[in-house]
DNA sequence: ACCAACATTTCGGCGGAGTA
DNA sequence: TACTCCGCCGAAATGTTGGT
């Protein structure tokens, strides 16, 4: 608690207790750097303007304190259509008045040297915008900062840094602010922030991003473990230690991120569910029709009686529930990896134990590229086409070539068969 | 989550110079 | 004389870091 009033104490006159109990309400925001006065001169402070200055506050808040403060009677936010020039004028007399008393004026009769010292103080973005409206009222920077209660170049710089004052002041908690942004000590670690956040971005658009098209928005989901792994992987490249996990959790304030759950997105929308099934379910009426001379189980046979499981293959190792995102908007997670060559293992069985050959199916359109099909060279890739619009022609031929192609399985099962018949003899 | 230590920047107050 | 602008100095708000 700073005691602005402090040197009130020894005036003549004056019943200390009742000044002290109002001192003991005083704001934060004042601040007595200075005070050179001679204690001779004390009669000459207007010591009634300090007790007319504190006589309606009992507590610390700042609302009280804006009370103290006549330039902070006008909201900005609604001084544009809710105050008038006269309000203005008259809570800017107001704090001239009051300003007038924080100016310790030893201009003395008796002394030589002349002392005009302001007493310091600091100002919320909400006085400060609340002086730039009373400046751009009388268009007069002096009168301004004399009927405020603040030195002419303060008013220039708050006038200069406008538009950041009213940037600051829409903001949650802006308006109480002393300071624009930017102080404080500087991030050690530059590069890999800036890094880590490109690469956050290339997993997550930003919300609200007009420059990047609809078809590249991202909604991966990054977990805050991958991060840290992402981090730690930057780091090297950079030739430093990575930081401590708290590092990490500043860098989500720091850039208004938080850990939230994902909202996953459908992979297929309901309709286009309800369609797929319908087509599935004329294809088999149509099967059915065409060859009841099969058998007792219709159109099939039990090798046309398969067992289908799909799995996917786990490619990605982070299985953490939330994802980081950007606050105060919605955690859209992608169904699946976007950026990775996701893919799902299919294995089959038949009702005569016939077992198909594992596929696997990749995201996307066309042929896996050179380097998958090294990487998965060990695993036959069978690419599935079905078409909807299958007639009972193709149904036909897809039997016959079935047919074929279990003749040659059959060929080739017989054909290993000798030969290790051979390589055991 | 809270704290302390520290670094960095902004801000407030002042004096002085220039100009109309 | 009034007004405006600039530079200097120190206070203090702001922000980072590591520890508990």
């Amino acid at each position: 608690m700073y005691q602005i009033e402090e040197h009130l104490a020894p005036l003549p006159g004056v019943i200390t207790n009742s000044l002290l109990d109002e001192s003991s309400s005083d704001n934060d925001s004042s601040v007595e750097v200075m005070s050179i006065v001679d204690e001779n001169e004390y009669e000459l402070i207007k010591w009634t303007n300090y007790l007319q200055l504190n006589s309606d506050s009992d507590d610390d808040s700042d609302d009280n304190y804006s009370s103290t403060q006549p330039a902070l009677l006008v909201n900005y936010s609604s001084s544009e259509s809710s105050s008038d020039e006269e309000e203005l004028l008259q809570s800017s007399h107001q704090a001239a008045s009051s300003n007038n008393n924080s100016i310790v004026d030893t201009t003395s009769s008796s002394t030589s040297t002349t002392i005009n010292k302001r007493k310091r103080r600091q100002w919320t973005v909400n006085e400060k915008l609340n002086a730039i409206i009373y400046f751009e009222k009388n268009n007069n920077k002096s009168k301004t900062a004399n009927d405020i209660g603040c030195a002419t170049k303060q008013l220039r710089m708050w006038i200069k840094n406008k538009d950041e004052l009213i940037k600051l002041s829409s903001q949650k908690k802006g308006k109480k602010r002393m300071r624009r942004n930017g102080a404080g000590k500087k991030l050690i670690y530059v590069d890999l922030d800036s890094r880590l956040l490109t690469w956050y971005r290339q997993k997550r658009t930003a919300p609200g991003s007009t420059t990047t098209p609809i078809t590249d928005i991202r909604k991966e989901k990054v977990t805050f473990r991958y991060l840290q792994r992402r981090g730690r992987q930057i780091s090297q490249e950079l030739n430093h230690p990575c930081p401590s996990s708290k590092w990490f959790g500043r860098f989500l304030v720091r850039h208004r991120l938080s850990l939230q759950r994902p909202k996953r997105q459908q992979k297929i929308p309901l309709d286009e569910v309800h369609q797929k099934a319908t087509s599935f379910y004329n294809y088999l009426r149509r099967a059915s029709r065409w060859a009841p001379k099969r058998g007792p189980m219709g159109a099939f046979t039990p090798r046309d009686v398969f067992n289908m499981d799909e799995s996917p293959l786990a490619l990605f190792g982070d299985q953490a529930k939330r994802s980081i995102n950007d606050i105060n908007t919605c955690n859209e997670v992608e169904g699946c990896l976007s950026n990775k060559r996701f893919c799902t293992v299919i294995l089959t069985v038949s009702g005569e134990d016939q077992r198909v050959d594992p596929v696997l199916l990749f995201k996307g359109k066309g042929h896996i590229s050179p380097n998958e099909q090294k990487q998965y060279a060990n695993v036959d890739c069978l690419s599935l086409n079905i078409n909807e619009d299958d007639d009972e022609e193709q149904i036909q031929n897809a039997a016959t070539l079935a047919a074929e192609q279990d003749k040659i399985i059959l060929n080739e099962k017989n054909k290993q068969l000798k030969l290790t018949d051979l390589w055991k003899k």
